[in-house]
DNA sequence: GTCCATGTTCTTTA
DNA sequence: CTAAAGAACATGGA
């Protein structure tokens, strides 16, 4: 369920609800959810007090008072949710309970445990070798960055190592808006398409940020509420439909084993690449 | 039963 | 050695 806008929505509504809180108990009801496996989470958190919650790429971080901080990976059906535990039932797949003085519970669920937890303590390596922001890259950082590779724009895209948030519905909602065919080799891109695509990888992820994310299936807040940009995508999931500019059905391909959605019409392949394929 | 899924990482191949 | 493609992970829904 996670990317970007997904991952702030749910810092944005867990701030307000966690942030200078102290931590009470720690139940955890699945262990191989958290890493290293050596950890010892419960004795780690309790007692310490929330001091601060951020997003980097993807990441879910925690800051406690003693400074030292863990970070949560939603992977691909993870929950995070801050509830009154009285009058929120439990659900299946909840492998993490953290409950506070207030009576609010934190709950990490994840049905397909491609998430987990992971304790950093003090090493301060929350971004390892993760790419810029998104939000924050510029166009010429962009370029040197995609210039170094000829994968399919669509599958650098996804590269956590060369940009970090964008997943797969932002990928092809980015190509569509600037109009870029996502077979295009990464090292191909003119100048001029780079920073069309910059400009329209930001307006898309500010865009659902605003509309509280994207829920397909499993994603809610930390208030439980689903996101409302499902509804808004141009391309994703559209396979067949009409291209909501000109009409043309959408075309679903499979790309680096991820399913991607575009518009023949209007992110055409470049001429010189298609006819080199046809000669092939 | 089949196929598919908002992600990452390991293995295989060239 | 690197780059890229594919499989694997675990679970559930259509």
């Amino acid at each position: 369920m996670p990317e970007l806008p997904e991952v702030q929505t749910v810092v944005n509504t867990l701030r307000p609800r966690l942030l200078g809180r102290t931590i009470q108990r720690v139940t955890l009801n699945c262990t191989d959810i958290v890493q290293p496996p050596d950890a010892d989470l419960a004795r780690a958190l309790t007692g310490r007090t929330i001091k601060s919650i951020d997003r980097r790429g993807k990441r879910i971080i925690f800051t406690l008072d003693s400074a030292e901080q863990f970070y949560v990976h939603l992977g691909m059906s993870g929950q995070l949710t801050a509830v009154q535990a009285k009058d929120a039932p439990f659900a299946p797949h909840t492998h993490l309970v953290i409950d506070f003085p207030s009576g609010v519970q934190l709950r990490f669920r994840d049905p397909r445990r491609f998430g987990g937890v992971w304790w950093v303590g003090d090493a301060g390596d929350i971004a390892g070798d993760m790419g810029p922001e998104p939000l924050a890259i510029r166009p010429a950082q962009l370029a040197r960055r995609l210039a170094r590779t000829r994968r399919a724009i669509k599958t650098a895209l996804l590269d956590q190592r060369l940009l970090a948030g964008v997943g797969n519905i932002y990928a092809d909602e980015a190509l569509f808006t600037a109009r870029i065919d996502p077979l295009t080799p990464a090292n191909t891109l003119a100048a001029a398409q780079v920073s069309r695509l910059c400009r329209s990888i930001k307006l898309v992820l500010h865009r659902a940020l605003k509309h509280g994310g994207s829920s397909l299936r499993d994603f809610v807040d930390a208030n439980g509420s689903s996101g409302r940009y499902q509804n808004r995508l141009q391309v994703y999931g559209r396979e067949s439909k009409p291209c909501r500019r000109c009409r043309t059905p959408i075309v679903r391909q499979v790309l680096g084993g991820r399913s991607t959605h575009f518009c023949p019409r209007c992110q055409p392949a470049d001429k010189k690449r298609s006819a080199g394929k046809r000669s092939a």
